[in-house]
DNA sequence: CTGTTAGCGCATTCAT
DNA sequence: ATGAATGCGCTAACAG
């Protein structure tokens, strides 16, 4: 190895190509596309870059090539748990191909997510991904014409900007209407944040039942804390509450606890069911009913949507429904 | 507003100058240096903005201007909630300075960790934030090297790269000790993951207490479903235990869930204390001892390290111990 | 206050 | 298989 003095500027391709006694192109092209350089010659090159501790320069290399090897990812907020695993995944199988991600958060305001997106913009990423439909009309227009392949997950949509990995929060809320349905339950309650995707699921909830339900809202994020409150404030209003309906495994797990310290037995007195499929919520006692959406899988899609757009390979199906599963465990 | 073909390429600053009817350099200036340009021109060129739908180019910008306004943040995997509000509070601090965070994911693994940090440098990031300590020295060695701005976090060393935010899990672990030994415990158990950091709080934790302490190792993520397993080796391992130690809250909060499932009672059967003061540990039931850190204060103090040394500015202390806080709760 | 010139580091033409 | 010239889009330096 070398052992430069620390105030050495960093080395360019130049010096590369000097200490390796060839072109600058012979050795860009030794780095990025050996398949044409003779083999002695990316020895060489190959030596030089040990030498020099030569690392390219992606932002001059993204420049010229108009590949930055960049994709955004944006969210809400990353402690938002339930995007997590899409977002780990999504970020590990880009780093696999050689893209890294750069993170948006919107806090839930369509005003900030336009001003992030059009920072993203100017970084010229190969790829968005964005969690939920992009809410702006300018900045869905802008993101269109910017032609850079956009992909709106964990939600579904006639007309996504470019393409799209979810599944329709309607469906599930309906999914759910139908369950609670059939138990027979007459005394519901619904516990739930007020971020647009549990409004869909309950709107689809309620249609189902064909009816309202006594709702108690909480904020972002959601929490165990925040579960036993709503449990407090629901029972309030329905002191005969039979089964509550959760935005969130987080909720449901706090309304669990909150449950079984008031002495509630639960499903008996109280039944419950979640959002997410936490990794906890088949591991308390009582298991959490719950629904189950494959994070992961969204972003590995994703990550595979945008790499093919890259490469040029015709997408075939640009809008993937994941779909998603009722899992039924003790607390139903 | 516009109402360009969709196809049109994107509009470069050039576009803007020639439409706005001033010199390339004046319309660069009317947007990045807006004082030394009169109003007239600055809204001009306002303007020219707005009819072209131009977004500069930070690619280009940073490859002149030495400054990319991206700063890389290297964590173990996204999914450890541990680093979650730092990273949050982090990306959060770093926007509103108009800084962009590059994510990168070790997985815990050095080699991994070597390989995501050049690729992270080639990106000419304006400062380098990384959760722990790096370890692959000849890492260490390029990122003194290349001269970035380095944070390194959530532990303590009398040599970092450059800069720190963190504290001693020795002293920790030593403090939990402390406790446990205040408390009279002989029968004492350890759930930990298999982390550096866990390891190190581990062994701060049995030479306060003078001993060896049958331990229960599980792997990274740790979660409720292995706090309940741990629990249960570590009973096999001594059937008379009083009191456990974890290495996280998750685990914690599995310890507690199987205890109350074998029907022993909290504190008095069993004691269990955690680490880190997740958002549920001071709601469940009973609720949770653990130790506290600051996770956004750490985000927040990173990003300040950074931003002040971007801006030329001294730091005046490049070494912070946020320190820590036992909290006691129920669950001891 | 405004403009001209130069070049950041690399990869895409073309040529040999 | 290798090389020379050109420019990606922007800003730092210097002029005026």
């Amino acid at each position: 190895m070398n052992n430069m003095s620390p105030a050495t500027k960093a080395a360019t391709l130049h010096d590369v190509a000097k200490a390796a006694g060839v072109s600058l192109i012979t050795a860009s092209r030794a780095l990025s596309n050996p398949g044409v350089v003779s083999e002695k010659t990316i020895a060489k090159v190959r030596e030089a870059v040990d030498a020099t501790g030569y690392i390219p320069n992606l932002l001059a290399g993204g420049l010229k090539s108009k590949r930055s090897l960049m994709v955004a990812g944006i969210v809400p907020a990353l402690a938002v748990s339930q995007f997590l695993p899409t977002v780990q995944t999504l970020t590990g199988e880009l780093a696999a191909a050689g893209y890294q991600l750069i993170l948006g958060q919107t806090n839930y305001d369509a005003d900030v997510e336009e001003q992030v997106l059009n920072t993203m913009i100017g970084r010229q990423p190969d790829g968005i991904v964005v969690t939920g439909l992009v809410q702006s009309q300018k900045a869905r227009d802008r993101l269109r014409q910017s032609r850079i392949p956009v992909v709106e997950t964990w939600d579904l949509s006639e007309r996504p900007i470019d393409m799209l990995v979810g599944f329709s929060h309607i469906k599930v809320g309906g999914a759910l209407g139908g369950y609670f349905l059939g138990k027979g339950w007459k005394h519901i309650g619904i516990a739930s944040g007020d971020d647009h995707r549990a409004r869909m699921r309950r709107d689809g909830f309620e249609t189902t039942l064909g009816r309202k339900v006594p709702t108690a809202l909480v904020p972002a994020p959601s929490s165990l804390e925040l579960g036993r409150k709503a449990l407090g404030e629901l029972l309030e209003m329905d002191p005969k509450l039979q089964a509550v309906c959760c935005s969130s495994d987080q909720l449901a797990q706090g309304v669990l606890v909150e449950a079984l310290a008031r002495g509630l037995r639960v499903p008996q007195d109280l039944a419950i069911c979640g959002f997410g499929n936490a990794d906890f919520s088949a591991h308390t006692v009582p298991s959490i009913s719950t629904v189950h959406v494959d994070g992961p899988e969204i972003g590995r899609l994703a990550a595979r949507l945008i790499i093919d757009r890259c490469r040029g390979e015709a997408v075939s199906q640009p809008i993937v429904d994941v779909g998603f599963r009722l899992i039924e465990r003790q607390t139903t």
